[in-house]
DNA sequence: GCGAAACGTTACCGGTCGGTAACTTAAACG
DNA sequence: CGTTTAAGTTACCGACCGGTAACGTTTCGC
């Protein structure tokens, strides 16, 4: 605490960790985790491998810290996506739907990196998995709750409806360009989807 | 052609290049495309690597063979479960949905190999994009074609939706165990969608 | 000024990667 | 029989993988 941080300076460089590990976040989303080395890393950083190695305990712990950093900026980006339709669960689903496309649509996407990374890292003992085991369960819980605020009977199906729209949209995001893409249909089937489970329309509470 | 091809004798040891190929397929599925070595198939396969190279120009080429031979099956299948049902748009819908919610709950499905691949070959110049991208259009292409002969209006909506669904409940395996998952949902969802863009039930023609 | 972090540099380790050369063995064929 | 073909065997290649040891250099707090 008494230490000074010469960070935070506007155009000071980072430290070297950080710029380690923002290099590895976007190597690893733009090429796959597995295509993409420490040397690669610490070489795109503008350092070597021996200053990695002293910033992060192995690879496969760089990785899962990615990961983490990845769900909690999700979860940051989600909680301001929602908070200005407070109330109204139905606006904010199609607020989340609507923020999604227009994602996919930019050029460059890459898809959801949790679900690339459930792909590309399949040893059951990767420090990884319980960090994309635990972000989809918690995905699909708020989605379920969202569901269930619109006052929807069976909001344990719509929510899971809510949940395979999403993961197929990040998941033809690959293979679909941005534009023309099945994924731009998913605002306009997530209103259809709401007609049949939540047909009243009525708002929380 | 006057080749007297001692293949197919029930019992006999197949072919080398069958046996590292299916071995190949099977590898590459469960553990994923670059987490296997070309040594880890051939020894697994019973052989060598030399005899690998003997059979297959490089591994590149025999991951593109793969994933066409997994297209070829998979429309096999595809027009198989379709059949019973000629004529009717709906319950061959359904009955695509049915097998594929049956395939997932099963033990040790790994989602749809196809987009499995995507994730893991990002480099543009890679023999599979091809057949990826191909079977992607395909599939879209024949679901839309499912959706236009129910009478749908907004067929091509409704076509996007069940590919959505469909990419949702793959992407969606790997985390999720197989019972109780959100993809159990998905011919109900199926029907909903059914209900609002088809709501007639009318049959094709 | 001084000690102590933080960082850069070079070399190295064992292992695996995709891929190849050369040689041997065995079986199928006429 | 001899020839052809498929296949096994061994050794090897350069490149890269994740990871480490040892040693300089810079920079910062005190």
């Amino acid at each position: 605490m008494s230490k000074k941080l010469p960070d935070e300076a506007p155009g000071a460089a980072p430290r070297v960790r950080d710029r380690i590990f923002q290099t590895a976040r976007e190597l690893f989303y733009r090429q796959g985790i597995r295509a993409v080395g420490v040397d690669a890393i610490a070489c795109e950083a503008g350092t070597n491998k021996m200053s990695f190695y002293r910033s992060f305990a192995s690879k496969d712990e760089l990785v899962a810290e990615c990961l983490r950093a990845q769900v909690g900026e999700f979860w940051l980006r989600w909680d301001a996506m929602l908070a200005p339709h407070a109330g109204d669960a139905r606006a904010q689903i199609e607020a989340v739907f609507a923020s999604a496309a227009a994602k996919s649509c930019s050029e460059n996407d890459c898809g959801c990196p949790l679900s690339n990374a459930a792909v590309e890292l399949r040893e059951a003992e990767h420090p990884g998995h319980e960090v994309i085991r635990e972000y989809k369960r918690e995905l699909r819980r708020r989605l379920r709750e969202l569901a269930r605020e619109t006052g929807a009977a069976d909001w344990q199906v719509l929510g899971d409806g809510l949940l395979l729209l999403l993961e197929g949209s990040n998941s033809t995001r690959l293979t679909f360009g941005g534009r023309g893409s099945p994924l731009s249909s998913a605002p306009e089937l997530v209103r259809a989807l709401l007609a049949v489970y939540a047909p009243a329309g009525r708002r929380k509470r």
